[in-house]
DNA sequence: TGGCTTACG
DNA sequence: CGTAG
DNA sequence: GCCA
């Protein structure tokens, strides 16, 4: 049998009588199985006569115990020398206790193992299952192409749900009844372990058509309606996009940015990259406001090593010292030569500000931007100088929060409403201005952009995303661009549904009371929102 | 059978 | 209908 | 598509 040289056997001795054990190693060891001395990844088979997984993570001491292994009763360890040869197991042998969809049945509650929302579990970068999230992943993707947003979110947690597993699937079920893996996705996890692919999953990915929307779709400001059109119109590549001009009257600028520099922004940025593009940022802001703080977030607080952006989130210890900062901060960007086009936003929508204006008027008559989503110049040798991480930053914030700052905003209550308005007043003029100007700044025609595009040039087009928040709400913003889109969205959900509250990237609000959460740190967003805290690097859902 | 995150340009 | 986590 |  070809399958024996492949064991790697680790026998557990507990619950089996001491000289029936003994007798056995030494009878398996003669008869040439590998049977090792200790647990540890190399181990294939876990034999033992302990019934409960839980019994069997005590045995072996371990805190993360490695899952990828199929659990034998001793039965068949007996079978075997009987026989005088090493077989596979026949079903009665197999142990299904390993952690399945279900635990701790005997207590009558079942707890599940996968927790219901994926902001309770803890979701790795890396998933022992590449295979099945890959492919419930393309099911998603090709229900988002299909305007299918409700199924590509089903696909996604089930997906999520996967990536949450700490251990190999072996055997269907070891996935049943898992939350959010539901009949459709067990089949396709059926046909994987079984076949090694899913029918459904490789037609889905030999289709042109298919291809056509994802080519399409990685070009900046092209969504699935416009890529569908295209394909409708037999245009197959992006150098299509470029010879057919009769197509070039329907795009907008940012299109035409996303076509001409499709080959930058589809350059994966690494993470040094994008530290050194925050830190020059921070050059910049120390000409127009010294002492801000700065924190690469995105999937690189994830512990991504590469990305498609930099998201920077920019906040002062100093409540109400950001105002006004980003108009600021681009007009220096742009002078220097480093903005290649982008588009302001403000926050003045959302439900703090909803609740504020009543009596305040705050930031309902002026335009109080709050998020820059653009495209920069990046010189291609652009070094990170200090290659200064985020957490020390962070720290650092969550200590002035309890000292510094809380005293100054006490202690500047009173004048700091004179301030605030004159601030404001200064700001309001510049910030108009800044906007035109950046505007009629980069607003060069498609033909420019191609050429400027296509010459040599040592820079590279660089997609940023800069967010100013006042220290008040930064926890809430960190959470939020940290990520991912799918732990965002179970949170807010989670919020919604479980505890009545609105969460947003601003904080978290209790619509009806008209009130909201302060938070210091990112533990207290996850103490507000009654959940453990999860590491951002296990929020890769 | 309704609901599926939330907000801005 | 596009952007963002 | 999956759940309540």
């Amino acid at each position: 049998m070809s399958e024996q040289t492949s064991y790697v056997v680790y026998f557990l001795p507990q619950k089996i009588q001491k000289r029936r054990y003994e007798v056995m190693i030494a009878s398996a060891k003669k008869k040439g199985l590998n049977l090792v001395s200790s647990f540890s990844d190399r181990v294939t088979h876990l034999v033992t006569d302990l019934d409960k997984w839980e019994n069997i993570e005590k045995a072996l001491q371990e805190k993360n115990t490695n899952r990828d292994v199929t659990v034998l009763k001793s039965e068949w360890l007996s079978r075997c020398l009987k026989e005088g040869k090493f077989s596979d197991p026949i079903n009665s042998e197999v142990l299904q206790i390993r952690p399945v969809a279900l635990e701790s049945q005997d207590s009558g509650k079942k707890e599940a193992i996968v927790k219901e929302y994926a902001c309770m579990r803890k979701t790795p970068l890396k998933s022992k299952n590449p295979d099945i999230v890959s492919a419930l992943e393309t099911l998603s993707e090709n229900a988002f192409f299909h305007d299918d947003e409700a199924r590509r979110l089903a696909f996604q947690k089930a997906a999520g749900v996967i990536k949450s597993l700490n251990f190999k699937i072996k055997n269907i079920n070891q996935v049943k009844g898992l939350h959010d893996v539901g009949k459709h996705s067990l089949e396709v996890i059926k046909d994987i372990i079984e076949e090694g692919s899913s029918i459904e999953v490789e037609n889905i990915i030999n289709d042109p058509w298919f291809h056509q929307m994802k080519a399409f779709q990685s070009i900046y400001g092209v969504g699935p309606s416009k890529a569908k059109k295209w394909i409708a119109q037999n245009v197959f590549t992006i150098d299509d996009l470029i010879e057919r001009t009769d197509l070039h009257s329907s795009f907008d600028h940012r299109m035409e940015l996303g076509i001409s520099f499709y080959k930058d922004l589809n350059t994966q940025v690494t993470k040094q990259h994008a530290l050194a593009i925050k830190n020059l940022i921070q050059q910049h802001l120390e000409e127009i406001l010294p002492g801000c703080i700065l924190v690469l977030a995105g999937g690189f607080r994830r512990g991504k090593a590469s990305g498609h952006d930099a998201d920077i989130l920019l906040t002062h210890p100093i409540e109400g010292k950001e105002i006004g900062l980003l108009p600021k901060l681009l007009n220096l960007l742009s002078d220097s030569g480093l903005v290649l086009h982008g588009t302001m936003e403000t926050g003045h929508n959302n439900p703090q500000t909803i609740m504020k204006d009543k009596g305040k008027p705050l930031a309902s008559n002026v335009d109080h931007f709050d998020k820059w989503i653009g495209i920069m110049k990046i010189d291609k040798n652009l070094k990170d100088l200090d290659s200064s991480d985020n957490e020390n930053d962070l720290i650092q914030l969550e200590q002035n929060s309890l000292t510094e700052t809380s005293i100054e905003t006490k202690k500047g209550r009173l004048s700091k409403k004179r301030s605030f308005v004159q601030t404001l007043d200064n700001n309001e003029d510049f910030a108009r201005d800044t906007k035109k100007k950046l505007a009629s700044n980069s607003k060069m025609s498609f033909e420019q952009l191609l050429a400027l595009s296509s010459k040599d040039k040592q820079w590279v087009a660089r997609r940023v995303d800069i967010i100013v928040v006042p220290v008040s709400q930064f926890f809430y913003a960190l959470v939020g661009w940290t990520g991912n889109k799918w732990f965002n969205r179970s949170l807010r959900l989670y919020s919604q549904r479980v505890l009545g509250l609105k969460l947003t990237s601003h904080g978290l609000f209790d619509l009806n009371r008209g009130t909201s959460l302060p938070a210091n740190s990112e533990h207290q967003v996850f103490d507000n929102l009654k959940l453990e805290y999860i590491e951002p690097t296990d929020r890769n859902c």
